[in-house]
RNA sequence: GGGCCACUAGCUCAGUUGGUUAGAGCACAGUCCUGAUAAGACUGGGGUCUCUGGUUCGAGUCCAGAGUGGCCCA
């Protein structure tokens, strides 16, 4: 006869599992099928975060790529269309450096001598170098999206797209060219990204210190108003530790509510804050007066270099822009003291040197105040002009400027400090801030609307909106997206060599049409160098030359809801079909920055719409220890050989619940087999049973249907199935699979742990009756609502249960527990009063067992009576309904109720309490008791025998002993027992059979032969 | 230097709106149970809930400050 259920092997490889799963699949397409089963549903939109596939992926893609898995495909399985299209991140600076680094360049002369057209020839081979494995990957850790057709930002198509974008906000007056500051490496004549900047920072910098005398105009030493300091000539003392920008001094700053004193030496008078004179050694008694910052406000100074006589040029912000003008040389120039934020009482002389065309403060207030901006350092970091150090490199330029001005009587102190600065990653040159030329998206002029917008997103955790991305809206600057770049979106504008006009380009059509195009060679590429050589005609004539930048990668990842659809080339209904806005995204912190923010600000520009409606924001992954990992450390974990050891779904398990998604976590593969042994394998263990028992008495589930049981045992776990049922649904419409993963491993433990513990003897019964039925319904019940509720989170696992517990009995099924509904909770089975109970006996259990323990009575040893005192006397009832399961469970004859301490502490009670309840055992073995716990014994060795003796579970046995008179006695009185306990048809007092399999025993003191042997 | 998050047993984590003696798992030691179990139960050792103040009748929980770690920004 064949079996019901497939044999379940508690030896699995789940790994190996996997890989079968895998394969069916595939030849299914059960990806596909999952989706367009649902065609009908209502749409659930979900954005994939592309990736770039020019390096291995690592443990923490697995975790981004397992949280976005689990929810669509609980989405999925509630009846929603979840397509998912994946997506590749193909442009930017890190695939340069690759490049770079692969054919050894360090600047970018390296790659314009090499020829832009090989170099991102070369780029475009780099980003896929890795496609294999990320595709293998994968698809071997079940995240199911679909890369058949995932959007590539390096396509014309979605190029296109950008440039419509970018061309929206141009014309929404949202682009301009400005001015900002970037870190720059002087050596490699490029700015630094600034995850690159992070990456660079030294601690224990020795810079210059140096205090520098700035000479106050005679107009402004009347203006201070003290008659005393009149005659002599007046300095404010500023500190810097970069002397090397000093020649581009065009402002002092002071803080305007702070005391200034006037401190008199060597016949001169400083000014300096009042709180730091001590620090300044300047002494207190020879202060000649004192003076409020705001009163230095507008004060003028001499220039320490005037541009004009060093042959530098002097530009000056428009009020308010970052656009700088030319100003023309006059015989007498001037800065004056500003007042600002950002001086500081701590350290330096609370007067601050400012240099806008280095730093972002000085840039900052330079653009604020109006001020002159002087760029006297070209991209190299070599001094131009005519000073007496021009041509040296700043750093070395450091001392002569210096010596120069102490030459002059302008240096008060000069010194050394250890500090934080940054160096190039590459070539560990110091940095510069300096101030460059770059397109920028005014986002400012919309930031209203990114924080309005932002508290329509549900964020997860919630601290997320408010706080680091909600900062960072509240902190917006303008979006310099430009990169002077090579392999990337070319920035779609064009300038007029004539006239200098600009104009944005939003279409490769709008481009083609435009009057005198050429440069035009068959099919056109749109990238450099090629999109370089396109050209036009300007109204006033002139030849429109496209402006050399590409833009920020991360523009092309912000813009792919539209662009992933070649908007609004194709799909131009796309922003009101309800394939817009994404109602699910997911990726680590770091993204705050990145692509949450992207995504957010040009659909904020772009349609005034969130991006997104729902995002989960992952912690990022550590060591074991605790330690960020990273490939200098050699810390870090491979995902395939956890995988190849334990599997996906116990490396996907772990992730879901040892910690909350926002939480950073620890990772190491001893906590991904923990898990393995504490949940994966006893519902495995619980899985087998059902099925080996279920096939013994050809159980099937179908033609028995699921009824409603009687029993308390099977009410009480059917209760708590449809409660877990509840609350993991209504967790996972929450965004937090963490919880519901805790509360299913709570609900495993409690089926393994009580539910079948307590009916095992249910399933055992030789006789086919309602009850054990009942047992099987209810098992078979709880085991199947698994497999749905966790094939979103262990899809493999899932799938293997399913496949046996439902095709098997009823081929009309779903193919694939993915096809199949997520589960849907009865309520009305839902019994709290029930619940309360059984967790009561669960916890008296625990006590006896205690109490049992600590008298050193084995629980096969009967004993007569256990006393239970409880919180109050209505819980009685609730004891009475569960008190044949602690009968059973302690192997006592009876319960007894006490109704106050006392009557516990009488002899022979052995006693053990919680902060609850307290139990005692009444310890006194009878004749008859122990002839019970004898015969206990004697049928568990025999069971121990049949197991060694590899005999079949159904198996029926001829047993053999021989023993004292006291065992016999045992023998005779308990045959019956013995005989339907360890299904011998037989107990024969004799020598075993020599064909047998026996031992010999001591059972308390009791010598003991026992054999067995198969019954033919 | 600024912001966000975290800090509970050796390790990984729970701990609801403040309320008896702060819990679980792992690990360690011992005992027990078991024809589902690679498991489970019990006992034991192991806690200044990072620290210092404050609010309160009462603080792991709320408030303030400090420390350590992580991330982000400078």
């Amino acid at each position: 006869m064949g079996q019901v259920f497939k044999p379940v092997d508690t030896r699995i490889s789940f790994p190996g599992q996997e890989e079968e799963i895998l394969g069916f699949w595939k030849s299914e397409k059960i990806f596909e099928k999952s989706i367009s089963s649902r065609k009908g549903g209502e749409r659930f939109v979900f954005y994939e975060g592309p990736p770039t596939a020019n390096g291995n992926p690592g443990i923490h893609h697995v975790i981004s790529r397992v949280f976005k898995d689990v929810i669509t495909r609980y989405k999925s399985m509630q009846g929603y269309y979840v397509p998912r299209i994946g997506g590749w991140d193909t442009h930017g600076l890190p695939v340069e450096l690759e490049v770079e680094k692969e054919l050894g360049f360090t600047s970018k002369t390296d790659i314009e001598n090499y020829g832009i057209d090989r170099f991102n020839a070369k780029c475009r081979e780099s980003v896929f170098k890795y496609l294999k494995e990320w595709n293998a990957f994968t698809d071997r850790i079940a995240f199911w999206v679909d890369l058949d057709n995932a959007y590539i930002t390096m396509k014309n198509s979605y190029i296109e797209s950008c440039w419509w974008a970018i061309k929206k906000m141009w014309d929404d007056g949202l682009v301009y060219k400005g001015y900002k500051t970037a870190a720059h490496c002087p050596r490699c004549g490029t700015s630094l990204s600034s995850h690159e900047v992070a990456q660079g920072y030294e601690e224990n910098t020795v810079d210059p210190s140096v205090y520098i005398k700035f000479k106050l105009t005679p107009d402004s030493i009347s203006r201070i108003g003290i008659t005393e300091i009149a005659e002599k000539p007046v300095y404010l003392l500023a500190w810097t530790t970069t002397p090397w920008t000093l020649p581009g001094n065009t402002a002092l700053a002071v803080d305007a509510s702070a005391r200034y004193a006037l401190v008199e030496i060597d016949g001169y008078i400083i000014i300096a804050a009042q709180k730091l004179l001590a620090t300044l050694e300047l002494s207190d008694a020879r202060k000649t007066g004192e003076i409020s910052g705001q009163s230095l406000v507008g004060l003028d100074y001499e220039p320490l270099y005037n541009p004009h006589e060093f042959g530098v040029d002097r530009m000056r912000f428009k009020a308010g822009s970052s656009e700088l003008e030319k100003q023309p040389e006059t015989d007498k120039l001037n800065y004056h003291v500003i007042s600002a934020d950002f001086v500081s009482m701590d350290d330096g002389s609370g007067i601050v040197h400012i240099a806008p065309a280095f730093g972002e403060a000085d840039f900052e207030a330079g653009k604020t105040e109006a001020l002159d901006f002087v760029q006297h350092v070209d991209l190299g970091g070599k001094i131009i002009g005519n000073y007496n150090f021009t041509g040296f490199f700043v750093k070395d330029a450091d001392k002569i400027i210096t010596r120069d001005l102490d030459d002059r009587g302008l240096l008060y102190r000069e010194t050394t400090i250890t500090h934080t600065y940054p160096f190039c990653w590459r070539c560990s040159t110091p940095l510069l801030y300096y101030v460059k030329q770059s397109w920028y998206i005014r986002t400012t002029a919309r930031k209203d609307c990114l924080i309005d917008l932002n508290q329509e997103i549900n964020w997860y955790p919630d601290h997320i909106k408010n706080g680091r991305f909600g900062d960072w809206l509240q902190n917006n600057v303008d979006w310099a997206f430009s990169r002077e770049r090579y392999w990337g979106t070319p920035l779609p504008v064009w300038c007029c060599e004539k006239c200098g006009s600009f104009d944005c380009i939003g279409g490769i059509e709008e481009l083609k049409s435009k009057p005198g195009f050429s440069g035009f060679d068959g099919e056109i590429d749109l990238h450099r160098p090629y999109v370089d050589n396109l050209t036009y005609t300007c109204k006033c004539g002139g030849l429109m030359r496209r402006q050399t930048e590409v833009i920020d990668c991360w523009f092309d990842s912000g813009n792919m809801p539209i662009a992933q659809y070649h908007y609004p080339f194709d799909n131009n209904t796309l922003i009101s079909d309800g394939r817009f806005p994404a109602d699910f995204i997911c990726e680590a912190i770091d993204q705050t920055r990145g692509w949450f923010y992207s995504l957010h600000a040009i659909s904020s520009l772009l349609f005034n719409s969130v991006a997104y409606r729902n995002v989960i924001c992952l912690g990022h992954i550590l060591d074991e220890k605790g330690e960020k990992m990273s490939k200098s450390r050699k810390n870090v974990v491979q995902p395939k050989v956890i995988i190849d050891k334990y599997g996906t779904d116990a490396m996907r398990w772990y992730l879901y619940t040892a910690s909350p998604p926002g939480q950073p976590r620890r990772f190491s593969e001893g906590l991904v087999g923990e898990v393995m042994r504490q949940f994966m394998l006893p519902l495995w263990n619980v899985y087998s049973f059902f099925v080996t028992y279920a096939n013994i008495d050809n159980y099937n589930p179908v033609k028995s249907g699921h009824t409603s049981p009687v029993a308390e045992l099977d009410r009480w776990i059917l209760s708590e199935l449809n409660d877990l049922v509840a609350k993991v649904t209504s967790d996972f419409d929450g965004y937090d699979p963490t919880s519901a993963g805790r509360r299913i491993e709570a609900f495993v433990s409690n089926l393994s742990n009580w539910y079948v513990r307590r009916s095992r003897r249910r399933f055992w019964k030789s006789e086919n009756d309602e009850d054990k039925i009942a047992a099987y319904d209810t098992l078979h019940n709880c085991l199947e609502t698994l497999s749905r509720l966790l094939a979103p989170f262990t899809p493999f696992l899932a799938e293997a249960m399913y496949q046996n517990l439902v095709l098997s009995v009823n081929p009309q099924a779903p193919e694939s527990v993915h096809l199949a509904s997520f589960p849907q909770a009865d309520t009305t089975v839902i019994d709290n009063e029930l619940a309360a109970s059984v967790q009561l006996a669960i916890r008296i259990c625990s006590l006896g067992r205690s109490a049992r323990s600590q008298a050193g009575i084995k629980i096969r040893q009967p004993l007569s009576t256990l006393t239970v005192l409880l919180q109050s006397p209505g819980e009685e009832e609730r004891l009475n309904r569960v008190k044949d399961q602690i009968l059973e469970e302690l192997n006592v004859k009876q319960v007894k109720v006490a109704l106050n301490r006392e009557e516990l502490e009488k002899e022979g009670l052995n006693l053990s309490s919680d902060n609850l309840y307290a139990v005692g055992v009444d310890t006194r073995i009878t004749r008859e008791l122990e002839s019970e716990g004898l015969a206990r014994e004697i049928v568990r060795r025999i069971q121990t025998l049949r197991r060694q003796a590899d005999f079949d579970i159904a198996d029926h046995i001829v047993t053999w002993f021989q023993a004292d008179q006291r065992i016999e006695e045992v023998m005779e009185e308990y045959r019956v027992y013995i005989s339907r306990e360890t299904l011998s048809d037989n107990i024969v007092n004799a020598e075993p059979d020599e064909q047998g399999y026996s031992e010999n025993f001591k059972l308390d003191g009791h010598p003991v032969v026992l054999g067995v042997k198969k019954q033919d």
